[in-house]
DNA sequence: TTCTATATACGAATAATTCTTATTTAATAT
DNA sequence: ATATTAAATAAGAATTATTCGTATATAGAA
């Protein structure tokens, strides 16, 4: 989702536009990778170093509750936030910390159809996602 | 993989059977459902108050490190263990907050088939797991 | 422009995890 | 059985991450 169309998501949900949720937004949405929260606040802090580290918390906090950002924890302690919501995978790779997407339809097809089949009994599925971890070959 | 299994693992790659250990390994596999570090440290506690915090997470560490037990973070900050590194999924319900864990071959089979198809240009997989999120119907 | 509920800054409080160091101990060799 | 020693532990201090409390500021409505 780009920052307009999330302003005008949160503005819809009764929420107000400040500077701040803006500001943050943007810097989310420049960090591609799957950022943690320290490197929101570093990205933020360099053009504004004025807004409070509790701000940041909160208004990530609440982007994530409108369902406009997701947040995720791989096992490596780190909180992480995705500007995406939208459904994807995720590809972990033991080389380099980065975390990058995997956006493939026929996965998430094949995934339903199996799901479907092999139903989990009186589970509602709401969302599949899968995880790859591995290495890039030199 | 069973506790005495873990402690012939652990001991094979040069460490000391300690009863710290013994007690700690006991306490998470009594504990079936993904365990947070709080909740191994009460387990511990209960009948060993005696040892430390650090000792706790330094265990962990070290048993983590070692591959015979796994450890992961959903999005809720909440760092959690896992007995089982088999190869296995999760499944994630907003009503409890529970993990459980989901085992099923075929899925497995799917899922490596697709990627022998569909290939990530340099990746070699080491693993892949499906978290699956849901509710359950009453 | 005024008004008010909401949002922010700030720093204190809490929680989670790591680190430091003196002491203890498991496992090995004697 | 005992001595030896590298590794492990206890204890609590230090660090880091996150939340909370509150006085002030402000976005958006009237």
């Amino acid at each position: 989702m780009q920052t307009e169309t999330i302003l005008n998501k949160i503005k819809t949900e009764g929420l107000k536009i400040t500077p701040q949720r803006v500001i943050i937004l943007k810097a989310l949405h420049s960090l591609k990778n799957h950022p943690t929260v320290q490197k929101i606040i570093d990205t933020v802090h360099e053009k504004n170093p004025n807004i409070s580290v509790g701000t940041i918390y909160k208004t990530l906090d609440t982007l994530v509750e409108k369902g406009v950002i997701a947040k995720f924890g791989n096992g490596d302690d780190v909180t992480r936030y995705d500007s995406i919501v939208e459904d994807h995978h995720h590809i972990y790779t033991s080389d380099n910390n980065k975390i990058e997407d995997y956006v493939n339809a026929d996965l998430d097809s094949l995934l339903i159809e199996f799901f479907n089949k092999n139903s989990i009994p009186n589970l509602e599925i709401e969302s599949i996602k899968v995880n790859i971890s591995g290495r890039y070959l030199k």
